[in-house]
This record gives structure tokens, sequence and C-alpha cells, in this order.
DNA sequence: TAAAAATAGTTGACGCAGTCCATTATATTA
DNA sequence: TAATATAATGGACTGCGTCAACTATTTTTA
């Protein structure tokens, strides 16, 4: 147990930490929207085929409120709205160039502001601090969060896949011609899903969507890992081997001899996960037209 | 720098911890009190001579908005309030015995809820992660914080005085014929105070006292190191040290031979600075009219 | 020593984030 | 075909927190 020393630095590290969190708020708050208002605002940027319902439920905010803000943003021409052509009680939610224009402020407020705070430590400190983070994070998740790994369903495809976009590539700062690539495959994937052969598993965090992993059969002896992807704050705590194990164990289960995946080289985590489990780099291959240097690796298993 | 992981890790441990302040935050909601309430109520229960002004300018909350949160907190029985014998502008505030009771249950209910997090933890996870905030704390305080040492002020005495007693003992549960001694003993020695034989430094953090140290002199060869305190938030970063050394100085300056201090038992962190300074202990003392097992240590020096 | 400025506190008016409830329109289920 | 569920909107309201004006007292200064 905690002695009274101890439970008094608790309470100071909280008070520091509350006060850190208080400047990136005050922060936000001078860029002319609420807290609330930029959760949202990274929301939409966050989920492709976006609805107002997707972002009640996701963010926990009441049905009027959220109708109130989005109508605001639409007003300011930050978004806009299109009718879903298969249930007309649906409006889709997309941003416009205004819209990602004011997104980028916002996340560059917040990452700025972190980025000044860790600017001031040494190297060292820095990467310290980094460490010490992961710990917490880690061991207080693991204490508190109810964690299942299930199989995809429909609601999946659409939200957990473009987050799958968003967090591989956007996190590294590819652009252009890409989207469009990321979201041909994903479709096409699950257009051809074949619960025989292929495999979309999601690992969910407290009901909510927080990673995922696909195997897509290429032939009888081989398949393709695909969409291998962890929430930031669900990583290095070995839900990223839970899933990888999963699906070599249904590649094995299925017959497959060989199974192959393609990542950028900048995917250190990721690349970490790899190898644990015995894939090797067999070849790489220049993609600059998704970013600067950009290299595609592939990778291999033998099984 | 960063990589992007890295950064992306400092967002997800942002997320996780913000997730837990908010639970904590919500338990305090559902007693009835805003968050703000909360802060007053407590800032109250650890001032001496409370007054609104010294409300308002701790916690940088609106004149108006605290004089109504005061004038509610007197309709409900919380706290009293007495016109000042020399400024009749100024009504201090006292707590009433109700008042300490909600505070007690508020403070419960934030100290509980930390608890039942940590509880959740292995005894060794449980060190290994307060070490990890110690470290974040002191990290990331450096680089923000700006420290000063500087003499006492009128203004401080009664302030910060009275914190010493509430972190120098009621954070080991002393209580009952205690809380005179202190007043008296402090009083007195303001009252006696002569800046060519004692001195008071106050550690200043960002403006706010954050600590303090005294030297009173007892006979031309003898003083008594006196009110050595720390917030927690400042602990373990080098300013207890740094208070010790001054006040040495000063008493080797002004020609002591012996420099002695009284503590408690339980006083861990304090007893590692006496010891690095070089002071041994010389006798014990039950003092269990303090509290259940409290023994009052004599520490000294010989410069 | 009288006027000006500062300090302690109160009161009125109000903005605005966030909530609750009712309503409309559409889709699904029984 | 009626009953129920879902998506979204609009009206009314609560209450935290702010701004500004005002009283009363003390301190400064000219």
């Amino acid at each position: 147990m905690f002695s009274a020393d101890q439970i008094a630095d608790i309470q100071g590290f909280n008070k520091v930490y509350q006060n850190l969190m208080k400047q990136i708020d005050s922060a936000i708050l001078k860029t002319g929207y609420t807290l609330t208002e930029k959760d949202v605002l990274l929301e939409i940027s966050k989920t492709e085929r976006c609805t107002a319902n997707i972002l009640i439920q996701q963010l926990s905010i009441d049905r009027s409120y959220m109708s109130r803000m989005i109508a605001k943003f639409e007003k300011h021409g930050l978004i806009e709205k299109t009718q879903s052509q298969t249930d007309n009680r649906i409006r889709y939610i997309r941003l416009t160039q205004l819209g990602q224009k004011e997104i980028n402020r916002l996340s560059d407020v917040q990452s700025n502001h972190i980025g000044n705070v860790f600017n001031k430590l040494s190297e060292e400190d820095q990467q310290t601090v980094w460490q010490a983070m992961v710990l917490i994070r880690n061991k207080l998740s693991d204490a508190n969060d109810v964690i299942t790994i299930r199989p995809f369903t429909q609601s999946d495809i659409e939200y957990v896949i473009s987050r799958h976009k968003t967090l591989y590539y956007a996190e590294r700062h590819l652009s252009g011609t890409f989207s469009g690539y990321v979201d041909e495959i994903v479709y096409r994937f699950v257009e051809n899903f074949n619960p025989e052969s292929d495999i979309l598993k999601i690992l969910e965090c407290n009901g909510v969507p927080a990673g995922s992993i696909a195997i897509a059969k290429v032939n009888s002896e081989t398949a393709q890992l695909r969409f291998f992807m962890l929430e930031p704050e669900m990583r290095q705590r070995g839900y990223g081997n839970r899933l990888m194990d999963m699906a070599l164990d249904f590649c094995r289960e299925k017959g497959y001899k060989k199974v192959f995946l393609l990542t950028i080289t900048a995917q250190v985590v990721a690349r970490h996960v790899y190898e644990t489990h015995g894939f090797y780099k067999v070849s790489s291959n220049d993609k600059s037209e998704w970013g600067d240097g950009v290299v595609e690796e592939r990778w291999e298993i033998m099984l």
C-alpha cells in the first residue's frame, strides 16, 4: 500500500499534469472553438462516411447539442452534408477544404504545445519521460479497460477501415494519390470477403473499436496480412501480438504456406511485431508518390 | 526529436489520463459540489485566516463568482464569517464543523478513487507507476515552472505558516491538541523574529508559495531549524536541499555551532534530506497525544 | 490634510455550453 | 398495416462563469 508521502506525490502529479492540460485547453479555446467542438471536428476528420449519430455515440454528446454544432459548422463552411442514397434519414458529413484547414490549425496548436513542453527537456529526458508515460498508460489502462477481440460487423467496415487509413498512413504524413488507393483496396477487400479463406478482426476497448487485423487469400498457398492497426493508446501492451497470433493461427488452420505483408519503412513499432513473429523483409520498393522518401517493404513468413 | 509513433504515444497517454481525471471529476460532481466549489472548499481548509481575496488570488477565480460561492457556503452552514479587528473591509472565513465534515467527504471521494485505480495494480506495479509519475512531474515541472526563493513578507506569515501546519502534520493524520500548539509556536516565532539571528525563507513556484524553511536563535551557539516544508509537487526535485543549504549557510555565517530540529518518525522524505546534510538523530520522544504511535525525534548537526 | 487611488467585497445583468423533452421524417419489425 | 426503432431537428431551460457597476474602507500622494 501507499505511504502518505506517496499519495501526496500522486496528487502532486495530478496537479502538475492538470495544469499542463489546462494550458493546452486554453490555447485551443483561443482558436475560437470550444473543446467539445475541437473533439467533434477531429472525430469528423478521422471518420469516413461520418454521420451525426456516429459522432454522438463515439463522443457521448447530446443529440440536440450535436445537431446544433453541425449546423454551425455547415454555416461556417467547415463541412458539407450529403443525403445518403440508401437511407433518407441519414446525412453524411464531409469536411470541406476550409474545414480541413481549420483542423490542421487545431491539431497544430495541440501538438505544438506538447512539442514546446518537451523541447525544453534534453534529448535524454524526452526519452525518459516518454517511456514513463507509456508505462503509466499501459499499467493504468490494463487495470481498467475491457478488451475484446471480435469478428467485424457491417458497421465496422466503414468506420474502422477508415481509421486504419488515418492511423497507419496519415500519422506518417502520407498524402496525395494515396488516399484513393486505400479506399479502393479496402472496399475491394470487403466486397470479396469470404469467411472460409479471409479474416477481419476488430480489437475493441470498452466497446469502442481500437484496432484491427485482416488476412486475405491470394491463392491456395499464399495469404496477405492487411489492415494491421492499433490506436496509439493501445500500443505496446501486447495487443498487437495477440492480433498477430490470431491471424497466423488462422492461416495455419486454413493451410496457407506463406503469408506476406506490405508496409513502409517508418512503421517502426509494427516492424518489431513482425520480426518477433518470424517475418523477414524480402524486398524494398520506392513509393515516393505517397510522400517524401517513403519506401514500401515486403515482408514474408513461411508457415 | 520525437518520432511520429512517440508523439502518438504521448497523445495516447493524454487520452488515457484525461479519462481517469474525468472519472474522478464525475465522482466529485455526484457529491453535489462543482469542481470549482470543491477547489475553493479545499483551499479554505488549507488556509488559516482565510479571506475571499486570498482565495481569488490563489485559485484565479472571478471576484463576483467567489462572493456568491462564499454566500452559498455560509447559507448552507459550511463556513462562518468574522469581521477583522484591524481592517473593516476584511471578513475572515472559517470552516464550521459541518464544513470540515463535507471537506473530509470530498477528499475521501478523491483519494478513494485514486486508491481504487491503484489497488487494481500489483504491489510492484503500484511502485513502478508511482516512480514514473514522480519522474514525469519532476521533468515537466522543472522545464516550465519559475522558481524563486525569497525572504518572507507579512502576507506570507499567516498563509504559508498555516500551510506548513497542514502539510507537515495533517498529511500524517495528526490531530487534537496539536493544532493549537502549532499556532502558538508559529505566532511566537514571528513575533520574536529578528533578521540578525533568524531567517524565514519562502520557496515560490510561479508566484505561489510552495515551501518554507526557518532558523530560530536559541542561544548564541545554538539555533533551531523550523517550518521546513515543501508542497507535494515540489518534492524530490532538489528544492529541499537548496532550502536546507541556504539555512545552514546562514547558521555558519552567524556563528552558530549547533543546529537541532524536531521531527516525527513518519516524515520519511524529509529525513533523507536531514541525513544527507549531516544531521543525526540524538533522541526519540513519545508524542502519542498528537496521534497514534507518533514519536518525535530530535536531530542535530555540529557546524 | 484633503483628494486620488487602491483594496475588499457585493449585486445586477448576461452569455453560452450543455441538457431535457417534444416533434418530424424515415426505416424496420411484428 | 400497425407498432417500434432510428436519424435528426427545434424549443425551452439550467447553471457555471464573466463583465461591469457600485459601496465601503484603507492607503497613497500631492
